[in-house]
DNA sequence: GATTCTTATCCACAATGAG
DNA sequence: CTCATTGTGGATAAGAATC
């Protein structure tokens, strides 16, 4: 699995080294190798689109001895933002097992390609800053006194670029507490939410504001997993008492995606530890999760109740309005771009997933529009973004259907199954029966065993039926209709 | 209530396609 | 090749419609 060349201590060894150009080349082939197994498995991870069209055209760069730093190179700025956002994380992680030399990754745009001015959507927008989660500064600018870049903060993320809403106002203004008051009235903070709802936002958030208020503020920011590196590096390397002191003495610690601590009991305790110190001299804590401090099994009791003893905020996923406020603000950006009112709406309709997402597919839509030369339409929204759709539409069960069918027509849910054959109960069965058919997946057999164990053949006949009924009777089309808005939504 | 008509259902079997 | 899915035509009996 872990490939080793036979240079091992690179960093003092290459630059005596009188065969360089040898060293150079016996290196790269090491990369290509290594990176030939590491695309090996995204491959089956990813699926074959997937990979042909994001990983595959990835060119390795060089790996800087000094920094640890691998560039990886894609040919195009859309591609290059794209595979950052999603799939830095995993590249990053992949080339850490694969070579004890790379320590991070640089995702770029390939140096021979003309970089399309017009599309460097970056940097304004939050889209593509994946990297600074991993903070991996964040460890390196603790001898200084928190300058702000160093600290692995994205810029791009503040409390004013937070677009609220119902479901999200609520940790917004505890973050907004938890950076501002002179006295935190609670801490830890600990923020709850799906992936793409804007926690790691609010984290940086948090992280500006403070420095804001406080400029010589002392702020960690890391992600749990990067914690757990850091944690392991210091543990081998017999640094141990120098990392606690160091974690001791910030200010302001964030730590993002704690479910990754998960299973690793020495790194826990240390954590605990951390958190009992900074909480006693009064410091503010702040961490994140995908779920609630409950229901991280695997972690220690007395680690929950820390976790647990402050505010716990849960960011409820975006509802519509606040996706098509988020997309506003991110529009006006782009200002003298137009981008037709249908468009926003049905994006804002449809990517209900995940904010990176909704964003995501903004910024593709924009980006394809100015290659080609294309406006901005709704009929180029649905060509382009397939993938993203077809990702996020929910999973509609065929029990979720018939509910809403028997619920629309006042009938019983048991006649959904039932042998009766009465017009008031097999219509609306058939009804149930093709909404099933375009809505889920599922083959004939399989929709015909949820309707009472029905013959295949009687669920293709109930759908072609309801089908010519929509065409001819537009009550019938009417109620269908009705039926799809309420599933859909 | 007895009748004819309509059709929801099941069955047997062919064609097609994924693994 | 095997298995599951889709699709066709026919038979039957449960309801609907008509008297």
């Amino acid at each position: 699995m872990i490939r080793r060349g036979p240079h091992g201590g690179r960093d003092q060894s290459a630059k005596q080294e009188g065969a360089e150009d040898n060293m150079e080349e016996r290196e790269a082939i090491d990369l290509a190798a290594d990176w030939a197994d590491i695309s090996q498995g995204l491959r089956k991870d990813l699926g074959h689109q997937l990979f042909t069209q994001w990983i595959k055209p990835i060119q390795l760069g060089k790996l800087d001895h000094d920094t640890g730093t691998l560039d990886l190179f894609l040919p195009t700025e859309f591609s290059a933002t794209w595979v950052e956002d999603r799939y830095h994380d995993r590249l990053s992680l992949a080339w850490k097992i694969a070579s004890s030399d790379v320590r991070h990754i640089s995702i770029k745009v390939h140096p021979g390609r003309r970089k399309i001015a017009d599309l460097d959507l970056r940097g304004q927008d939050g889209f593509g800053h994946r990297a600074a989660n991993d903070a991996s500064l964040a460890m390196e600018s603790i001898g200084d006194d928190g300058f702000t870049a160093s600290v692995g903060l994205d810029p791009s993320q503040t409390f004013a670029s937070f677009v609220t809403g119902s479901t999200n106002i609520l940790a917004k203004n505890a973050a907004e507490r938890m950076a501002k008051a002179e006295k935190p009235q609670f801490s830890p903070l600990y923020l709850k939410a799906a992936t793409g709802q804007g926690k790691t936002h609010l984290l940086h958030a948090i992280g500006h504001s403070y420095l804001q208020t406080h400029p010589r503020a002392r702020i960690f920011y890391c992600s749990a997993e990067r914690f757990m590196v850091e944690f392991v590096q210091a543990l081998k390397s017999n640094e141990m008492i120098e990392f606690k002191a160091r974690l001791r003495g910030f200010d302001l610690l964030l730590v993002d995606d704690i479910q990754f601590i998960i299973g690793k009991a020495s790194a826990q305790e240390e954590l605990l530890y951390t958190i009992d110190a900074l909480l006693n001299e009064g410091k503010r804590l702040v961490f994140a999760a995908d779920r609630a401090p409950q229901a991280l099994d695997g972690v220690e009791p007395r680690l929950l109740s820390r976790l647990s003893m402050g505010l716990v905020a849960d960011i409820q996923p975006a509802d519509i309005e606040l996706r098509r406020a988020i997309l506003e603000s991110k529009l006006t950006k782009f200002a003298p771009l137009e981008v037709p009112g249908d468009v926003i709406d049905f994006l804002a309709r449809t990517v209900s997933r995940n904010v990176r997402e909704l964003v995501g597919g903004l910024n593709k839509l924009i980006a394809y529009a100015q290659l080609t030369g294309q406006e901005v339409s709704l009929q180029l929204a649905e060509e382009q973004l397939t993938d993203i759709l077809s990702a996020n539409r929910r999973r509609i069960t065929i029990d979720e259907i018939q509910r809403t069918v028997c619920q629309f027509y006042r009938i019983d849910r048991s006649e959904m199954s039932s042998k009766r054959r009465a017009r008031a109960v097999v219509r609306p069965r058939q009804v149930a029966m093709y909404l099933a058919k375009v809505l889920t997946p599922r083959s004939y057999p399989e929709i015909g065993r949820k309707f009472g164990g029905r013959d295949h053949s009687t669920v293709i006949h109930a759908v072609r039926l309801i089908e010519d009924l929509r065409q001819r009777d537009a009550d019938m089309d009417g109620d269908v209709r009705s039926l799809l808005r309420q599933l859909e939504s």
